[in-house]
Parts: C-alpha cells; sequence; structure tokens
DNA sequence: CAATTAAATCAAATATTTTTGATGTAAGGA
DNA sequence: TCCTTACATCAAAAATATTTGATTTAATTG
C-alpha cells in the first residue's frame, strides 16, 4: 500500500490523507472564511469580539466559522480570561497553499 | 482599494478573489474528487468510462464531479469524438498548492 | 440505417452545511 | 455578591450540495 505523509502526521494511506485534506480544503470553501483568515492574518491575533466588529457578522456565526477553521488546524487559539484569541497557523498555512497564494494572507506586504 | 491579483486573471478586489478561491477549494474539499485529481494526475489523461471502471462511482455521478473540479479550471477537458478526456490543469494546481501538496497528485515520483 | 456506446443533463430524494436566536458557562468588574 | 461581558454550544429552520435513476444527444459500430 502506497503511503503519504502529511505534515506532523505519521506516514498514512492515500485514502486517510484525502480524508484529511478534504476537511483542511472545506474549511477553506468559504469566501467568509476567507476573508477571517485574511483578517486574523492582517491583525496577526484577534479575538471574537474585536472580529464582530471587523466582519458584519454575529458572535454565534463567527465563533461557529472559527471553530471550522481551527479544527482543520488552520488557525491557532489562545484563551486568555474570558477571550479568545485567534491566529493563523502559519506552518499549516504554508505547507498546504502555494507561495503565491499565502500572500492573500499576507496582503500587507509581510 | 486593494488590488489582488489571480493566475490568468486581471487584478481583482480582494472580495471577488475570495469569491473565486471559495469555487476552487469547494472543488477540492471532497475525497472522492481529490482522488478523481489523483487518478487523473497518475494517468495523465482519462476519459469518463475508464474512471467508472477504477474507482466505483456511476457515470451521472463522475460526470457531476468532474463538472465541478472542470468548473473550478482544476482539471482540463478534451473531446474526442464521443470520449470526453480529462487532463490535470498543473498550471492551475500549481498556483494554487504547495510544492509539498502538489505531489498528491503525482505519487509516482513524477 | 438500426443498435450500441459515451457522456451530459434533469428532476426528485436525500444528506450535509449554514444561519438564527436562545441558553449556558465562566471570568471580570462594580 | 450581582451584573456584565466574552464566547461556546444547542436545536430548529433554511439553504446548499450530493445522489439516484431516467432521459437526451451525439458519435460510433455492425
Amino acid at each position: 500500500m502506497k503511503e503519504f505523509t502529511i505534515i506532523d502526521q505519521t506516514p498514512t494511506t492515500p485514502s486517510k490523507a484525502f480524508a484529511i485534506y478534504e476537511k483542511k480544503f472545506k474549511a477553506l470553501a468559504d469566501k467568509k472564511r476567507l476573508e477571517i483568515m485574511n483578517i486574523v492574518c492582517q491583525r496577526g491575533s484577534v479575538c471574537v469580539c474585536d472580529l464582530t466588529e471587523i466582519i458584519d457578522m454575529s458572535q454565534s456565526k463567527l465563533s461557529y466559522h472559527l471553530k471550522i477553521l481551527f479544527d482543520a488546524k488552520l488557525l491557532i487559539k489562545e484563551n486568555r480570561g474570558t477571550w479568545s484569541y485567534y491566529q493563523l497557523n502559519e506552518r499549516e498555512v504554508n505547507h498546504l497553499l502555494s507561495e503565491e497564494l499565502c500572500c492573500l494572507f499576507r496582503p500587507s506586504g509581510r
């Protein structure tokens, strides 16, 4: 059986690799979530309440979308008191997307 | 207004860029379609009837999924008589995915 | 020309995702 | 301690996507 190795994972079968990538691409397959990724990246680190003001989106909706990105390991979460700060998982994004496309998440010449 | 440039497109707004990438990631956000991409890439060029035998999938289902990949410009189609031959759009895939990930579509050391 | 094959498309049924508004939990401040 | 704020989660409704089986179109074959 052919093996695939995915970032930070032990080698796996093609079929399991497809399932893992399916989840990551599903997370990226939404323009609102791409916008969230873009903003999170620009700001470096953002909490949910700040995001609700930046993008016009209800809190529960935002939490829902953030969870999808987080579960796909595209975002990192850090809890400080009652706040949750989200950051881009740069390592993961770099391993997934082309350099060119990573620029979508680095719009200010970073 | 900030501009983004996507492969083979005139510069566009972030919001339009997000919509275009949404479509491409949606196409990749399915393990069966990832498997199709993988097989198409291994074979170089495949027609629908060959694919139905390689992966266990009905003809109409396969046509449905191929259309999604084609509409997202991830596959190229060539009609020869009653046959449709599909190929990976390497240029597009290379511009979208990391080199590492492109290997998922080049499993035999190509 | 009739029969067969390849593949796209369609409409209905099914399944999955997303949205919405409400509720729960825990931390911080008065 | 009570009130407020931040955020996650929940269940029901709404919106999308996928599957299924049938039909259509057009090219090939006998």
